[in-house]
DNA sequence: CGGTTCCTTGAGGATGATCAACGAGGGTGG
DNA sequence: CCACCCTCGTTGATCATCCTCAAGGAACCG
């Protein structure tokens, strides 16, 4: 979902540039901005007390991301930080609810937005529930493949560690299952890059 | 969330009693329809090839469910099965939508419902991926208690194979972790029945 | 009181996590 | 061009844990 340029300006909102790695709210914070990624990417994660982390979701250029909470009056429900050196835009929660009022065409796709990952994120619990790493790993990938066509390829764009914090497994764990996967041809492994 | 019952019904809403176990629809299937429970209950589920089953939610009295696909088009990706016998109400897709247009409130009222459900979903994924049986059974029971107070115990009104269902565990897990937590003193067990 | 559903326990096995160590690649600065 | 570093990938051994299977007990309901 992304809100006009234009519109988000003349309603106040500012442009900020984080550097890589940083943070743009806590878990537990109290949601007071909406944000809007010009351009760069974010990820967002919990992790628990021995460090290790789960990746709720990634967005890029163009998406809003952390907007839930604030028609709710709630928390955030994990970190976000960005991948990259990033340009976002920041409203604060008073303003975008109020453009939210205004504009009853962004209303509605935000109930879009919400309904695509609210089914994105049933199916993710499913599959994880679904035990096997193989089965985890193939639909992570089914998720973020371009085309659906099994015979044309394409490179995997995740660290071997980041495809563990996406499915829950440990980097071990994956590379293992990767290796499985590339003898049985369901993966094409090349120089160490994956393609599926 | 519940649209007015008088809106409904002028808008060409039937209601239908559905039997006990009776499957109001199917994973993968298109949906077609808005449905609200005026009386009983409703489970929303995933089962995988060995029949283990994952619980996506419950819902009862005056609540909905099953709405995000009509707002994209998309299949049910869950099962949704009446625990007992069941009155709910039934509207096309088509007329649902004329609704949410029609009237902005409820728009937004639904904007706010889903929003819910992704911080509960994103919660749960949380809570799954932190592995650890105990943590996963203490964070399902923190979802449903009503009182938040530790030292007021409340009868949960779920059997293991249900709770089991909730957390993608086993039975036999579910009914260990209990034993454990009874010697703890973290629930009472009383006549196999548990307090938390 | 018979049947059904739910709960319980034990033994055994599979599997993913953990720990530790090393290899490969890519980028940077001398 | 080489040396170094840093991140990422890889492998093997061991361990803890949850699942599986099987069998029996308890509660509940008509």
């Amino acid at each position: 979902m992304q809100i006009d340029l234009d519109i988000l300006f003349t309603w106040g909102a500012i442009a900020k540039v984080y550097k890589k790695n940083e943070t743009i709210f806590f878990e537990e914070e109290m949601a007071n901005f909406y944000y809007q990624i010009i351009e760069g990417s974010v990820r967002m994660f919990n992790s628990n007390d021995e460090g290790k982390e789960f990746t709720q979701g990634y967005f890029s250029n163009g998406q809003s991301f952390g907007e839930p909470p604030l028609f709710i009056d709630e928390v955030y429900p994990s970190t976000a930080i960005v991948c990259q050196e990033s340009k976002i835009i920041k409203l604060s929660k008073d303003k975008f609810l109020k453009i939210i009022d205004e504009y009853p065409q962004i209303q509605r796709k935000f109930l879009k937005t919400l309904a695509i990952r609210i089914n994105s994120k049933a199916k993710t619990a499913k599959d994880i529930i679904n035990q096997k790493p193989e089965f985890r790993i193939i639909s992570f990938l089914n998720s973020i493949k371009k085309n659906s066509d099994p015979l044309q390829k394409e490179l995997v764009p995740f660290t071997r560690q980041e495809i563990a914090n996406f499915t829950g497994l440990r980097v071990e764990t994956v590379i293992r299952v990767f290796s499985k996967m590339n003898e049985c041809k369901k993966v094409d492994i090349i120089k160490h890059k994956i393609y599926y």
